[in-house]
DNA sequence: ACCTGAACACCGTTCAAGT
DNA sequence: ACCTGAACACCGTTCAAGT
């Protein structure tokens, strides 16, 4: 029908109207300028100037410079649901073995990721986060509560409430991915740190009397 | 000397010239609007205004907006470090009670002073950061040094080097204060978990046959 | 529906000039 | 030494108008 239409005049006049999807070309485009120049340095009339669309063609997409970045952000955490929950799908029964896999995917995906995890993580002290965003961090969340109650009922991870035992799990996962994304901690001693840090998690959740 | 001229000059003309240290008054009023409105919304021209001098004063004390950011970056490394280096001083000799002051010590810091947190994170992603930077985060990370191995020469934390023993703490310190700060754990649960995550830790860095 | 082009208020940075 | 005031290039946002 009128997609051919569309075509022709895409091929005509490639400068009038932008190919069919901007709001998906302006999440693309965002991200990488987010990986070569930083937050600081992304602006919406440059981005509207890279895709060849007025500066004033992406309001129509989002309503402001905030709400690009919150879909950003969001972007970011549907990835490392996804990136955490597939580390799961491969990594057998064994608690000790998906615990592994989890962490491997979480340091993982923020030493790829670090400018977007920042972004990420500055947009939940925005108390008006949106639902989907909240939505999205409970999924991953949710990812880890998993994993530790298999452990429970397997007899590999002490008894307790969640917020007894996951949390402090969830702590040690998020703070070495943290420390090694941000470099704090120097790339040679995140990378040969790993298993250690894994068999400290292990210690402080293995049942009484079997550490 | 020209001390009474200069205050003469500020009472008779307070628009003209600042009062003697413009660099920290500017500092102090950023960290304000940082708290207030949030790290997006510092304008150097604001403020200059704020501060009643023109909008291309504070380019004598700071070169580019970076250079104040970088610098309000340090003042919460220094102030950070010094509570640290405060709850050891307080907190007496067992390892428990070091670490529980510590642990207490740092996420009270963090929830304080969020949005500070998130601009000291940030800028370490930047690979260029000042010196003055990296001998503030060493001197920070030294901190946990020491109290490790102290616990190690008392028998009470496992043997093994700072990577081993010293990074799994480091983690979930900071993993459970940020987590807490950026609101990703509901302030209910983040008070109430403390004593099972000082616990965990406990376990996590206990000698052998000690957990 | 989707985009343009002009307009507005604001910003960071620079620089000659003032005291 | 420290600051001003004007200038420049850029930005986010809005809105009537075009197709």
């Amino acid at each position: 029908m009128h997609t051919i239409d569309t075509l022709a005049l895409m091929q005509t006049s490639p400068r009038r109207y932008h190919h069919g999807d901007l709001r998906a070309a302006l999440l693309a485009r965002a991200e990488e300028t987010l990986r070569e120049k930083g937050t600081a340095a992304l602006s919406l009339r440059e981005l509207a100037r890279d895709l060849g669309v007025s500066h004033a063609a992406p309001s129509r997409h989002f309503k402001d410079k905030q709400a690009l970045l919150d879909a950003l952000a969001l972007v970011g955490y549907e990835r490392l649901t996804r990136v955490m929950a597939e580390s799961q799908a491969d990594a057998g029964e064994a608690f000790r073995k998906r615990l592994e896999a989890m962490v491997h995917a979480y340091v993982g995906f923020c030493l790829d990721n670090a400018v977007l995890l920042d972004l990420m993580y500055s947009i939940k002290h925005d108390p008006e986060a949106s639902e989907a965003l909240q939505e999205a961090t409970r999924q991953w969340s949710e990812l880890i509560e998993v994993l530790v109650s298999d452990g429970q009922r397997s007899g590999e991870v002490r008894e307790g409430s969640i917020e007894r035992v996951g949390v402090p799990v969830f702590a040690t996962l998020h703070g070495y991915a943290d420390l090694a994304a941000t470099g704090m901690l120097p790339p040679e001693i995140a990378e040969h740190g790993l298993d250690e840090v894994i068999a400290f998690m292990l210690r402080g959740c293995a049942p009484d009397g079997r550490a």
